[in-house]
DNA sequence: AGGACTATTGACAACGTGTCAATAGCTGGC
DNA sequence: GCCAGCTATTGACACGTTGTCAATAGTCCT
């Protein structure tokens, strides 16, 4: 993998104070010269996986999961491989925690969403999510049907974190009275978000579109589904 | 990986008589009782590299590409590991190779597309995609966009393909005239075809819609995205 | 200070990939 | 029919990655 800094935009859930990748990578990163030793410190279980996570979390944001080796997180780290092993199982475990809260952003919070007219709440929540976007970074659009189907884990963790956001859409929406066909209601927002999420692409990845664009394009799309596509149930 | 039979269902694109696996890899695989030396045979090149391509899109379509080996498709090939470099160059190339095949599904034929009111056309067009998802199998639902924007080849690739469905269905929508916002049109029918995707996978893969319900939500959508949001650029 | 607990290491075995010189199947000329 | 040349095909090699595990050495407690 090619060693490079990037920004790391979007490092979401930081329990404890970020302990930075430690003097001992930069100092064998950096030159040979820099031979002091380097006693290795011993820190509590916790903190020293959170900070193995951390670096793990940067390098997954930046780089695809075959591109990553677990060296290279160790020596993100400035730690020996086998305590990836040791703290994470395997590799594919540890990425796969990073992506459990890579994303769970945007579940966070939709604060009090306001009495209005449908269209009215449908507009708010469309703005709220290309908030969300805009803040959470690009990382997440990459995320995403890849696999589906494929990897039974991968999915089963995509779909609870969508879950969250789309029970807050229902919501929204005013169908959170509905019960018969909740099931496949779901499913219909489930679809949506792919939807939303593809129009996240187009506008901040290949910027092909521009947000007012892509935010007409979801509040009609939402609209007629709630109005048109929910009611055949 | 395990080995299984599988059903093979979507083999597009297939030029030559499709050699079988020969029965190089039955002797092998059967049991070892079976040693009659088994004098390799010298192919010429074009049927070699077809029938190796064979056994890699039936494995990759059964398989994520990560747990598909070289080994595992020179075995099932009947051929030694190194003739799929000598012919393909690496791994992920001939990867590239099947996903470029599969992902042509679709765009085959739409034959003519009739006359008639846009809903008209719109639900023919919806009917018409349903069906050559049905026939094409699951493979191609799995595809796509997990790693764009990670990956420059396989995204072009995946793009390139569907292009040709979006330049179908924006003439299906009598929207072929329009030359000005044309890039922005094309953008935001990819958004769409997202959807579309999406709505086939919960039809097909996790089974939670029925055709009829995903056909209205689909259509429903194209119309109001066609109405709204493109006379909007 | 010294002993016990355990976080951390480093070497090992297994596997996967790409390269390349050597091998052996086929074909055409005699 | 047979032999020589062409080249499709092989198998071993070098290198990189992953997971395991016994050995090592920080750190805390008395």
């Amino acid at each position: 993998m090619a060693a490079l800094a990037g920004s790391g935009a979007n490092t979401v859930n930081e329990p404890s104070p970020a302990p930075q990748p430690t003097e001992a990578s930069a100092a064998k990163a950096v030159s040979g010269v820099d031979l002091h030793q380097m006693r290795r410190q011993r820190l509590n279980p916790d903190e020293r996986r959170q900070q193995i996570f951390v670096c793990a979390q940067k390098l997954f944001n930046e780089n695809p999961y075959e591109d990553v080796s677990a060296t290279d997180i160790a020596a993100a780290a400035g730690v020996a491989r086998g305590l990836i092993n040791h703290y994470f199982g395997n590799k594919r475990n540890l990425y796969l925690e990073v992506i459990r809260i890579s994303s769970t952003v945007s579940a966070v919070a939709v604060a009090r969403l306001p009495e209005g007219s449908l269209e009215e709440r449908i507009d708010l929540a469309v703005d709220w999510f290309l908030d969300s976007l805009e803040k959470s970074g690009t990382s997440w659009l990459a995320l995403g049907s890849g696999s589906m189907g494929r990897d039974p884990d991968l999915e089963t963790i995509l779909i609870a974190a969508e879950n969250d956001s789309i029970e807050l859409l229902i919501e929204a929406c005013g169908l959170a009275g509905r019960t018969e066909g909740r099931e496949q209601i779901r499913a219909m927002f489930r679809i949506y978000a792919q939807l939303a999420r593809s129009g996240g692409r187009e506008w901040l990845l290949r910027k092909t579109l521009t947000r007012p664009q892509v935010h007409a394009l979801l509040a009609s799309t939402l609209a007629v589904i709630v109005e048109k596509a929910v009611p055949a149930v």
